[in-house]
DNA sequence: AATTTTCTGGACAGAACTGTCCAGAGATGG
DNA sequence: CCATCTCTGGACAGTTCTGTCCAGAAAATT
């Protein structure tokens, strides 16, 4: 039985039936199902409804793959939480709104290429290397958010790092809930992040442009 | 070459050389070091200096290895959260200090096992569903605290909320930096998490405790 | 001391996956 | 239309791991 043609992520030329992103994105995803160990080029190839062996026509071997899936990610998520970061704001509400966004966008932030990485990180020295300092740069553009904002180098720190880590915390525990959910706890989350009671019409504005993504 | 004996977790009876725990004990720290996927037998008996089919007296398969290790953690990383939650204290500040002694100490709560097990119910089913359960568990004990402390339901909530998913995140992140560089900011992660100025004299009892673990 | 129980180690069969080799199919271009 | 380049698929060899079988070693029990 021939397996069904995948989605594709580019479209093939000439002789080929596939194209190296295509593979790059079925690996992305079995990353996230299966983790890094269980990427297998004979699975792939099934997916892709190719013969195993025209994987090495387009990467060297396993570990060429996993290299150009670490780049994706190294070139997507701290991007986009930087930006947000550096985006002009009214006040550390709106900011703090700007940075949510990451998070509620997915063609924004990929958060299962995020895990996947990090799984493979826990025990993988140099993606490890690579982890750290994403992290240091997200770290140090969120801090620089909340000091442009008057807070004080000691709780810029602080809160940085409480924003940081409870966003990432969340995305690590997997959390599924609906956003309406999600939104119904903005209130609570902006007061303690920022310290200050959070403008009401700029939460309905943020809920609004949640609700349709 | 023969291997070096591993540590014992528990002194072997008769004729045997290693017990139940020792595989249980090697299994967990494979299961931190490379994964679920990463758990073979032939490396943990390598690792144990015994022969591979030793394994299945032990155990029927490796399955059955691995429902042990889900029971390990699912009986010690929870509890040790929900009983620090409900420990009587002086305030929130001295609430919120009790909850972090679980993840100063490291025989309170098991990090390791914590995001290996994370890790695995990535993708799998069934261990999600315990891992889900396990969140409720400790998110209902944290919220319960908060209101213990006067902070009304919707507030209690979110502040639960950032504190476990801060918290968890900061571990799932794998932070590595000194203990004294952690309890500097204290103050800070005292002030934004329960919104009030906590007593200095507190935070030099809680960053004496923390010095000698 | 003989017997039973508990546990170990070597051998075997088989499954899953990796990487290499090479013939050749199809598009492309002179 | 012939030559060339790009890509594919089948075959082969090699590695790593799993699970089973069974003989037998060593303590425990009688």
């Amino acid at each position: 039985m021939p397996t069904a043609p995948a989605k594709r992520a580019s479209k093939p030329h000439g002789n080929s039936k596939v194209t190296r992103a295509d593979w790059l994105h079925a690996a992305r995803d079995m990353l996230v199902r299966v983790g890094v160990g269980g990427i297998k080029i004979l699975t792939l190839s099934g997916e892709l409804g190719v013969a195993r062996s025209s994987f090495y026509w387009y990467f060297s071997d396993r570990t060429d793959l996993l290299i150009a899936l670490l780049q994706t990610w190294e070139t997507r998520n701290t991007r986009c939480i930087t930006d947000k970061c550096d985006l002009p704001a009214a006040d550390i509400s709106h900011a703090v709104c700007h940075f949510f966004e990451c998070f509620i966008d997915d063609t924004l932030f990929d958060q299962g290429l995020e895990f996947g990485v990090r799984d493979w990180a826990r025990h993988d020295a140099e993606v490890r290397a690579k982890v750290e300092a994403a992290d240091a740069t997200r770290l140090a553009a969120i801090t620089g958010m909340y000091a442009r904002y008057g807070f004080e180098t000691s709780e810029a720190d602080a809160r940085a790092r409480i924003l940081y880590f409870m966003q990432l915390g969340y995305h690590a525990l997997d959390i599924t809930e609906p956003m309406a959910t999600r939104m119904s706890r903005l209130h609570g989350y902006l007061k303690g992040f920022t310290g200050h009671e959070p403008d009401p019409g700029m939460l309905e504005a943020f809920r609004a442009r949640a609700a349709n993504t």
